[in-house]
Parts: structure tokens; sequence; C-alpha cells
DNA sequence: CAAAATATCACCCAATCATGTGATACCGAA
DNA sequence: TTCGGTATCACATGATTGGGTGATATTTTG
């Protein structure tokens, strides 16, 4: 065994599929093939014995699939670094393998040498994906970091400032502790929040200032 | 000019890697470029006279910087797609541009074929940008979006349809209404919910409900 | 089946909130 | 300098909410 090759393990269904990825890795220097699997149903042992430093998931696999093999990694060795390597291109899968912590997305027709370079960058701290995977990515991002409710709904200074703390959970007496004003100059001031934002009690102020405002 | 040619404008202050460009560019098929300048100043009429389909952005220019000109870019052309060719590698730099809007994040590190790629993927509804900065963009995103908080917290079903009308800026009269059930009933369902969300008013377990669940 | 969880309702009381009305003071723009 | 906007405070009243205690019926689950 190379001591200071990548260690890697491939779950993959396709007999051909997953032969073809351990020819790949097998002849290629500073790769080492530690495993390769039809699914993901004993993973949670695999991570424990053969320690990988990457891991190659497919997700479309019988009994356990790539995305529950994906949680289970990151709750018992979150930091092996997953690849996920599949045909699908759709959000839904993009989204929940980004979110459960895979460090890159490849699709299945990448060419061998990208395939390499990736695994080499998910081992260093990057990230690999395709640019139309990392598009669908930024889709997730927020559309646009508002420029704030004081805007729209032009708000003063105050006044979002005690709408934040009230969206923080604070009572009228917290809030006029915390501002160093008196408990009715705070209602005065909510008074006139709920004047601006259109809303009537707390409840709806604070669902109206998470959803389109400062938070 | 080539009809079916990707229209390209580089803004580069460094004059040799501008005309490095340039001669890459316009000595490859399907690429044509169509301006190349010292800054953003006058990026607004450019857009306007030039229409692009994808701009080259270095970040660090003198009198007016990228991203300015990016945001310049998506006020007035917001379909032009501005690729980042910098190189800055820190967060700010890159969470600033992408929440922009640029659709990619190229260092300049980066071989020309890469490069020529790069270009193409933006044209074609990609987001190209290196695995570093991608991992870099992972981490903008919100660390482990819930399972949602019936998962996590456990509320019955009924407890959930209940919160959800609390965070729509319903009073326990209104939710009473809504449920068919006495106003009684509905506080004794709220102070359920209050115990498992560890909260004490409307106004926190609206903001915990939306923060960290269904909303 | 028995135990546990869930959904329903009731009553009480103190704290908090929503709203109205009005006043004083400061500051910057017209 | 006067006017408009902002920030501050006060008083009053009724509605709403939060917390406690407890009961009953149905459903789920071990």
């Amino acid at each position: 065994m190379n001591p200071s090759a990548i260690r890697i393990i491939v779950y993959e269904d396709n007999p051909d599929l997953r032969e073809s990825l351990s020819v790949l890795l097998r002849g290629s220097m500073g790769f080492e093939l530690i495993g390769a699997f039809v699914n993901c149903e004993r993973i949670a042992e695999q991570m424990v014995e053969l320690h990988p430093d990457v891991v190659l998931m497919d997700i479309d696999m019988p009994v356990v699939n790539g995305l529950k093999g994906l949680k289970t990694i990151k709750q018992i060795a979150p930091q092996v670094n997953v690849l996920m390597f599949t045909v699908f291109e759709d959000n839904e899968n993009i989204f929940e393998a980004i979110c459960s912590g895979a460090v890159g997305y490849l699709l299945k027709r990448t060419p061998p040498v990208r395939l390499l370079e990736a695994i080499n960058d998910a081992y260093n701290g990057g990230a690999p994906m395709t640019s139309s995977v990392a598009r669908k990515v930024l889709q997730m991002l927020p559309p646009q970091p508002r420029v704030a409710d004081n805007v729209s709904y032009k708000l003063t200074e105050r006044e979002t400032e005690i709408l934040n703390l009230l969206v923080k959970g604070n009572s009228y007496k917290m809030i006029a502790d915390k501002c160093g004003i008196s408990m009715d100059t705070v209602r005065s001031h909510i008074k006139k929040i709920y004047d601006k934002l259109h809303v009537h009690s707390q409840t709806e102020a604070v669902a109206k200032a998470i959803h389109e405002n400062i938070v």
C-alpha cells in the first residue's frame, strides 16, 4: 500500500462502471483504491475499517442509495470527502447532496482525467463540480441580498433597531432596557413600525421582517 | 464579424495580460473579442453599444473596479454573463461577486484552454469556477438546512399546523376558528409548542420556526 | 391489553400587548 | 424661522397572551 496515495472507496452498483473506475484508479499514480462496493448497506463499518480520504459515490443504487450513504458518512466520519458521481443533474439531488455535506458533484460523463483531478481537488480542500452543477448551486444562494426593508418600508434607524430586537424575541420591557428608553417609547416606536409594515401584532411584524427584510 | 461566435469583452488593467487575452480570444474559433478595456469607467455605455455575451472581469482595477462594474452590468444588462477573473481568492470578494450576480469566478492562474472552456460554459448556462472557489461558495450555504422541526423538535401534526398559523400572524382566536377548536385548546397546544421549542412567546416561536423549520 | 402520546376543553390570574390621545424636544430642510 | 420628521415620554383601557392545574376521550404503540 502506497503511504502517500489518496485512499479512495467507490460506491457504484453498475459492475462495468465499477470495474472501469477500479482499473482507472489502480493504474494512476497517487491514487489507491481501497474498496469498491455495490451499495451503501455496510458503509458505516467500511468507513471505520478502511478510513478513506475520498469517497466516490453513485446516487442511484439498490437497497441503500448514495444520499443515505452520504448522510451516514457525515454522521460517523465527517472528515471524509465525499464526491457524488452520478447521472442525475436535477436540483433536488444536487441540493440534497450539497446540503448533506458532499464536497463535489460530478456527472458520469466526466472524462477520466478530469475525474482524477477532481479527486485530487476534493482531497486538497476543493469542491470540484461541473459548471452546470455550480450554476444550480448558485441558484440556491439568496437571490438578491436584500437592501433591507428600511428602503422599501422606510423604517427609521431606531425603528429598524427595535424591530430587530423584536425578531430576536425581546419583550417591550427588554427592548426598553437594551435601548435605555422607556417602555412607552418602545410602544410608540412599535406602533409606527406596525403602521409602516401594515401589520397589527408582533407575530406578523416578526414574520414579515424575517421574510422580506433584515433579519 | 462572426455571427455565431461568443461576443466577449475583457476588463483588465494590466496591459500585458490584456494583450495576451486578446490574442488568445482572437486566435480561437467560436470566440470574438469585441472590446478590451482598462477599467469599468464607461461600462454602462459599452454594454448597450457592444452587447456582449460574456464579460471577463478583473477585480482590482484603477478608478472603477470589477465589483462595481459587475453591479452596473447587472443593473442595466442583467442577461450578460460575467466571469470574474482575478488573483483574489478571499471569501469577501468571492461572496460579493457571487451575490452580485457573477456566473463564474476564475483565478488568473487558470490555463488558457480552461479559460476558453469556462467562457463557453458561462455562455451556455454553466457557472465555471475553480474547485477552491466552489468550496468557498458551499461554505456560504446554510450549514445544515434542517430536516424540519417536527423531526428535531418532534412537534405533532396538530402542533405543526398551529405553529404555521401562528407564523402567518393569526391570533389564538383566529386559530381556534380555522381549526374548529376552542381557544383554550389552542392555548394548550401552543403551551406545548413553547415547551418543545424552548421559547416563551409567540415572537420567539415564530422567529425560531422561520429560521430553522417549516414555514 | 395497558401505557403513552395526542387532542380536546375548562378555569384562573398576572403579565404583556395594541391602540388612542397628547406632549416635549431636537434637527435639518424649505 | 417655520415645518416636517424623528425620538422621547405619559396615561388609559381593553384585548391578548403566558403559565399553572387538571380533566376526558381517542390514538398509537410497546
